[in-house]
DNA sequence: CGGAGATACTTAACATGTTAAGTGAATGCG
DNA sequence: CGCATTCACTTAACATGTTAAGTATCTCCG
């Protein structure tokens, strides 16, 4: 077992020497999705307990909060792409955790809520939840937790609109 | 339209008030995800021309870095799992980017390399990939990058070893 | 030597990520 | 009004994430 952790320097690695680049495992993606693994492996066991995976968990949440919303703002809110909204939905309408009925104002939005059972379900959930996020924070430190939190915020806001790329030119 | 900014004191939400919870948009997770899809959102299109998943990218900068190795490893230094690497490598063997041959002392391993298309293909991809990366860490702050990272793996750390949980109690 | 148990992968099955296309309902404009 | 556009979703298709089984090897101990 042991764990064997990461390897600095690293040692070999001799041919293939053209393209330097950064070490790979510490480029920014990799240190992210392994921060991020390394919380949800902590959640993931009790939510599975409760038949819910992290993006229905999410979405649970979310309608929690905002009462009922259109799918569009659903998806903005929990961070999914419209298509897997869609199916989680469906799944979550046939296990009668969520509700749904058309808008009558504009048949094509439908209103999204989360029913009397998804309510219960949350219920049972959160306290393990709350424990565990409770843990994360006591080991990792209320302080720097905010600090790191403050620091995704920013990086977030400077990339904004660069993707976009074509914003006001080329139109492809 | 006008985005409606998170709201604090949710106003309304009448219902459902039972389970306070944290803002689910601010949690850990959540910011990590939104950091992470920030950033990803840079380099998918470049990737993409090139015909290259960020998973498959993943790979071939790891055999590029390690020379050759061994699947199990490969999965440790790329980060994914089993069964996704595996999908992987038999579609990358199969676009000979690739190449892949049994250990003479130990016919369930496999030795994974790169090949020479492999590497081309990497070169061609690169330029691109360093450019970005380097626009990002321009506009976020090398400092801040660093001090960033940091955090990450210090957040990394001090959850390793949690989640194992039956790490000498309850055999299940 | 032989067979139980551990290893290193690979398959399978189901859920989500990601992009493109499809559908039905609103809108805008001539 | 008529119809091309735009909208809000939903489907489709393919790739990966995640957990559980399956397969071939290898190890080790009696």
């Amino acid at each position: 077992m042991t764990k064997r952790p990461a390897d600095p320097t690293n040692g070999s690695a001799p041919a293939a020497r053209q393209v330097p680049m950064r070490d790979f495992s510490r480029s920014l993606p990799m240190s992210l999705l392994r921060a991020r693994e390394a919380v949800m492996r902590q959640f993931r066991p009790s939510l599975r307990e409760h038949g819910l995976t992290e993006q229905q968990w999410r979405i649970l949440r979310a309608l929690a909060s905002i009462e009922a919303a259109e799918v569009t703002e659903l998806a903005r809110t929990a961070f999914l792409l419209g298509p897997s909204l869609s199916r989680i939905l469906r799944d979550l309408e046939a296990r009668n955790l969520i509700e749904r009925k058309t808008a009558k104002a504009d048949q094509r939005r439908s209103m999204v809520s989360i029913s009397k059972e998804g309510v219960k379900l949350m219920a049972s959930v959160a306290p393990t939840s709350e424990a565990i996020y409770a843990e994360i924070t006591s080991r990792f430190g209320a302080r720097k937790l905010a600090e790191l939190q403050e620091m995704l915020g920013e990086l977030e806001q400077s990339l904004a609109g660069l993707g976009a790329g074509n914003e006001a030119s080329a139109e492809e």
